[in-house]
DNA sequence: TCCATATGAGACATGAATGTCTCATCCTGG
DNA sequence: CCAGGATGAGACATTCATGTCTCATATGGA
């Protein structure tokens, strides 16, 4: 279980230790490596001999995130029911993650230079397709792109946890707000 | 004018250095003051002259994105017409900035400990107070909270520069993705 | 012409984060 | 009980960005 307590000469649950780096650099992403070690309960150099350096911890944070979204997409059946019902199934099974995956999305450092992990790829084609599948249907508007659409929901997520987490709003909104916005729209329709 | 070369021993233009700095960290948040100096052509030193360290030049940005937004605010004229006609004005008038306010979002030191300026505030006034606008006249939906809207706003204009800056999207689309998605959502309508 | 000013170039010190190392200590399995 | 392994604590050097300083030089005004 990841909930146990990690006293001292525990051996250390490399996992534990990721998920308390995520909170920590969640709301604070310039922590240091003692900072993050001190999060985990755990020494600098032993954070220091399970992860090679910063540049290892984002890498292997990075690889969770992406494990975290294809979980929350598996868990989401993106291809039963209605792509409306798969949207609002996404939402809900992807917000545990949305911490994390901002404080990877401005993580620059993953995208200076070398290409990006095509673990995102792999993500981004899934969502995209779930909402070309609601084109196809007839259920979405053909005239917003599939590609654009997914890009909207990464933004409107971030947008959504952000309120709560600052407080502007209440974390039983999230999924109403997002997947509201999303599939209606702010203009007052007279029926549906 | 802004536009003129900038030879050596020529004084120095500070709005010129800021939009210097402002295009070069929008693509590399981690930009260095030396390469920012010479971004803007002066030497790492006149740099220091005029902003004393790193800290008032993100000050001093954050200053410009703020006055930036209020010149589009005021641009867009979000008193006139319908509210929906207003949002229109107003992300054509914002886009320029959007890659500033980009930088400005991830730049999370100016969030750390002590209060956020109060400019921004004052934008998000504004723009809530427009949406609300909309709600009272009976063209925006009022499950939705301004403050709501207008964080989703901000998010949508974060995604669609993302994926013009990235490649995925064209820029001529940046505004009628972002106002067809926040005004009519993706779900395929009859007739309006 | 002459002087004040601003700039460029570079040296130098500082501080912080990091990577590396050693050593004592404590678990755990045999 | 004992040996091997893992950890915590801390010292140490390195790197890098930054802040500060000096000096030579060129510009522009008096």
């Amino acid at each position: 279980m990841s909930h146990m307590e990690y006293g001292r000469l525990m051996a250390v649950d490399p996992d534990h230790v990721l998920r308390s780096a995520a909170a920590l650099l969640t709301h604070k992403a310039t922590a240091t490596m003692d900072e993050v070690a001190k999060a985990a309960g755990i020494s600098r150099a032993t954070l220091h001999r399970h992860f090679a350096g910063r540049d290892a911890l984002v890498r292997a944070l990075e690889s969770l995130g992406i494990a975290e979204c294809e979980a929350a997409l598996d868990a989401a059946r993106l291809d039963e029911g209605t792509a409306s019902e798969a949207v609002r199934r996404l939402v809900g099974a992807i917000e545990p993650a949305v911490g994390l995956l901002g404080f990877l999305y401005t993580e620059n450092q993953l995208f200076e230079g070398e290409e990006q992990n095509a673990g995102w790829t792999l993500i981004d084609d899934r969502i995209s397709a779930l909402f070309r599948r609601g084109q196809l249907s007839g259920e979405f508007r053909i005239d917003l792109t599939p590609a654009w659409l997914t890009e909207a929901l990464y933004g409107l997520l971030a947008s959504a946890a952000w309120m709560v987490q600052s407080g502007k709003g209440a974390p039983k909104d999230f999924h109403y707000m997002i997947v509201e916005l999303l599939l209606g729209g702010a203009l007052r329709r007279e029926e549906s």
